[in-house]
RNA sequence: GCUCGGGUGGCGAAACCGGUAGACGCGAGGGACUUAAAAUCCCUUGGGCGCACGCCCGUGUGGGUUCGAGCCCCACCCCGAGCACCA
């Protein structure tokens, strides 16, 4: 090697772009798909590509990602990690509205900015896999999916309300009704309804919820999925009416049946038109009218002020044998339970507030310690357990719990209900009224019906219409392209009509990382063999703004599948890991707020590597943290002074020949710690460990070449065009990343004298030098002559001596 | 209201299982080099007292458990995110 003694400075930009072409050249991040040894499978959540472009948030994210994946290449996985876009939806539609482009164009245009940013960056993607759900070649399976449901059951049709706006006319999404007004116009939103396609997600609830327990995911990840499936345990119980037919209710409480005064069905409930009375005809229905006339958003987070009206008739308490008043109100509803309630105000603070406004009566059938069966109650007293029956007949005086057992089995006994679990789950709504999506796969047909479009005519294409805003037919734009609109049916021939109606977005990304290691196969959805070498996905990291729909939906779709025999596992992620969130001063970042950091001017100053690792550090991946750049100076100077390490290691061997023991200590220490906490993505503490060790070895005036090779491979997920560049000037021929993790030596992580803290009753006063893991006696035989100890201990006799090896001692005196 | 996070120096943050609080970095102050500046390098940097050895105080608040609490328990305050009449 020629010894240079001028040294270049560290020049990012051109040391980034040399790498980026040479990757590219030795398709360094491509690995062999079909006989890759050790798959690994590393997923990040596809970006949603926007006009903006890859916010800090978005380069956040990846870089975390494309750190692990790089680690895990280090350690000699055979990492695939690929890229895509999400690119249909609401979000890129409402944008082509507002610039009156169609989306056709724009997207494309933002996925080439997007492409430029990402390769920027430096991430380990392999592009021969990128796809787009935009791609007729990708949502071609999208619908293909929407047929596999619908032929095992799994995907139906039903009436269900949307927000309308009567001035623009059109259906609006939850997040474009402000304050119950249309964000655009401040037209006060309605309900309307529509039939829509609905995929079963309820009938998995069971199982998404139970195989939670065996999935390696971030603890709060599952927290939130658990609360959103949302599993209730109780009965469920047959109110019986005039006429035969009965009042069906789910119930957390059947303990308190004796106490359920009346009943409130949903607005919209079946049952109302026959118990409404022909006095009450007028009444119920005016109200039935004006819950219509609200929006979704707004009854259901509007004031908590309890309206409804009495119907006339009357349903028995199958528990009492009397007779109770049937209401409807808006507080219950249709979606949720049976859309009925046996209303108990003695125990439930809605129907108590209820029974107050309307005069019903309370009656207590749970008392606490102290109070009897006619104490007072002044507010529902709602506690699950403490409290005994009263009140209730032969079941007086048992405890909540066994009340609850007893009064079930009671009542299934006299066939009016059973146990039943419950879940907060709905079925899921995949139609949206819209332009920009993967069109339904249906043909209705006047004779025939609902008829799925056969998978030899898949896909149903997109067209490329000139006005694609929703307008005031209240159906999408769809339908306003005749030659696309009419269609023969597949059944009959006859001239059949394409439903209008496109699919939701998380449909699209509910099975794209099936997709990625399959998409050069036009003829099938995901390859059988690709399939089982590369899923499930060993670790997927995004965001847990996610941690509900889309990994509820992609876990529905692979159970499905599954199900049908198309897969061989049921969970699709084997490992989860959601990032933290980086706001800028404490809010998250957005245009409306004016706060978005782009980083496309850091990287053009700082240089991919030196910012990739600064967003590294800055906080602790999992939790994200607010975006500044006051510290990324600190990097810039780290990486300069690596550099230079380097090239003083290329003149000078070792600490003049040998590495000192201390050295080799911190050295190794180092390479385990920095492992550790890559694994656990523990980023911004494993840079941590890498600074100390370069502080130290200049404190030493090391540079043992084993030492900085070693740096710069631990350094290389991180800054890796950086790394690479430093690797060749070592005089490597070949990548960095084929240069494997580093080992440590579990006898060099512990020094030879260890510093061990001297307490005395409990507060620390001193610190002594003793021998690795030095016994007990020693220690405190090395700590009574320091005169610190000494004076706190002196005279005083030492009752007790804790000792922690080679961390402290505390001597107990008194 | 409910659920989940989180409150540690001037700032971003560390702290394994309850065992030396503040690693690492930023910023700030001082010094070296330089004609000068930048860059770089060295020292100092939680608060208070002290010439110093050292001492006292200190992890949102109040209590508790423990030889020992940032960490565990009870009560409360504040900030962030999500859910929101869920029967």
């Amino acid at each position: 090697m020629t010894d240079q003694t001028h040294e270049s400075a560290y020049q990012p930009e051109a040391v980034e772009a040399k790498w980026a072409a040479r990757w590219a050249e030795r398709r360094t991040n491509e690995p062999d798909l079909d006989r890759a040894p050790r798959p690994f499978y590393n997923l990040m959540m596809f970006p949603y590509p926007s006009a903006e472009g890859l916010h800090v948030g978005n380069m956040f994210a990846f870089t975390g990602s494309d750190t692990y994946g790089r680690f895990k290449r280090l350690q000699g996985y055979d990492v695939f990690e690929p890229i895509g876009f999400d690119a249909f939806g609401i979000h890129s539609e409402n944008y082509a509205i507002k610039l009156g482009v169609n989306p056709n164009q724009l997207i494309p245009r933002n996925i080439d900015n997007f492409r430029r940013q990402l390769r920027r960056i430096g991430g380990m993607f392999d592009w021969r896999h990128e796809l787009s759900t935009t791609d007729p070649a990708y949502y071609k399976w999208t619908q293909w999916l929407f047929v596999q449901l619908y032929k095992a059951g799994l995907a139906y049709r039903k009436s269900a309300p949307v927000n309308w706006c009567p001035t623009c006319k059109t259906v609006l999404a939850n997040e474009q009704v402000v304050g119950g007004r249309c964000e655009r116009c401040d037209t006060p939103v309605e309900q309307r309804i529509l039939e829509q396609w609905f995929f079963r997600i309820t009938r998995y609830a069971r199982r998404l919820l139970d195989n939670l327990e065996r999935l390696d995911w971030s603890e709060t990840t599952k927290t939130a999925q658990r609360n959103w499936i949302g599993r209730s345990d109780g009965a469920r119980i047959r109110f019986p009416v005039e006429g035969g037919q009965a009042i069906d209710v789910f119930t957390t409480r059947p303990d308190t049946i004796f106490g359920a005064t009346f009943m409130v069905l949903a607005p919209e409930h079946p049952l109302v038109d026959a118990l409404t009375t022909p006095e009450r005809r007028a009444e119920v229905d005016a109200y039935r009218r004006a819950v219509q006339a609200r929006d979704i958003v707004s009854r259901k987070i509007g004031d908590r002020e309890k309206t409804g009206v009495f119907t006339g008739g009357y349903a028995t308490n199958p528990a009492t044998g009397v007779p109770i008043p049937v209401w409807i109100a808006d507080y219950v509803l249709m979606e949720y339970g049976t859309g009925a309630i046996m209303a108990v105000p003695g125990h439930d603070e809605r129907d108590f507030e209820f029974a107050a406004k309307f005069g019903l009566p309370i009656v207590r059938v749970v008392a606490a310690e102290g109070e009897g069966p006619d104490t007072p109650l002044t507010r529902p007293y709602a506690e699950n357990d403490g409290g005994r029956l009263v009140n209730s007949g032969r079941f007086d005086g048992l405890a909540v719990p066994e009340a609850k057992r007893r009064i079930t089995a009671w009542l299934a006994e006299l066939g009016v209900g059973e146990a039943a679990e419950h879940y907060r789950l709905h079925d899921w709504c995949i139609s949206r009224q819209r332009y920009w999506g993967p069109p339904i796969p249906i043909i209705y047909c006047d004779r025939c019906g609902a008829v799925p479009v056969p998978e030899q005519d898949l896909p149903v294409l997109l067209p490329a219409i000139e006005d694609f805003r929703p307008d005031d037919s209240g159906v999408s734009p769809l339908a306003r392209h005749e030659e696309w609109y009419f269609a023969p049916c597949p059944q009959c021939g006859a001239r059949g009509r394409r439903e209008t109606d496109v699919s939701d977005t998380f449909l699209d990304s509910a099975w794209y990382f099936l997709r990625y290691p399959s998409t050069e196969f036009d003829d099938r959805p995901f390859d059988p063999e690709r399939t089982r070498k590369w899923l499930p996905v060993t670790t997927y990291i995004g965001g847990n703004e996610h941690a509900v729909l889309h990994l509820l939906y992609a876990r529905f779709l692979t159970m499905v599948l599954h199900d049908l025999g198309r897969l061989p596992f049921e969970e699709p992620f084997t490992r989860f890991r959601a990032h933290g969130l980086i706001v800028k001063d404490g809010a998250k970042m957005s245009k409306s707020r004016g706060n978005v950091v782009v980083p496309d001017e850091y990287i053009a100053r700082w240089g991919a590597d030196t910012f990739r690792m600064y967003l590294m550090f800055l906080g602790p991946f999992q939790e994200g943290g607010d975006f500044r750049d006051a510290g990324i100076n600190g990097i810039r100077r780290f990486l300069d002074r690596v550099w230079a390490l380097v090239g003083e290691s290329r003149r000078q061997d070792a600490c003049g020949g040998e590495i000192l023991r201390p050295v080799l200590v911190k050295w190794h220490q180092t390479i385990k710690k920095v492992g550790e906490d890559m694994e656990a993505l523990s980023f911004n503490t494993a840079i941590a460990a890498m600074m100390e060790l370069v502080n130290f070895l200049r404190e030493h005036n090391c540079v043992d070449r084993a030492v900085v090779q070693s740096l710069v491979v631990m350094l290389a997920p991180f800054a890796p065009h950086f790394a690479e560049e430093c690797w060749e000037r070592l005089g490597h021929p070949t990548s960095v990343f084929d240069a494997g993790w580093p080992a440590h030596d579990p006898d060099l992580v512990v020094a030879d004298e260890v510093e061990v803290a001297v307490q005395v009753n409990g507060k620390t006063r001193s610190r002594v030098v003793v021998p690795r893991d030095a016994a007990e006696e020693a220690v405190v035989e090395t700590a009574l002559r320091d005169e610190t100890v000494r004076r706190f201990v002196d005279g005083k006799a030492i009752r007790k001596r804790i000792h922690v090896p080679n961390r402290l001692l505390n001597l107990v005196v008194g």
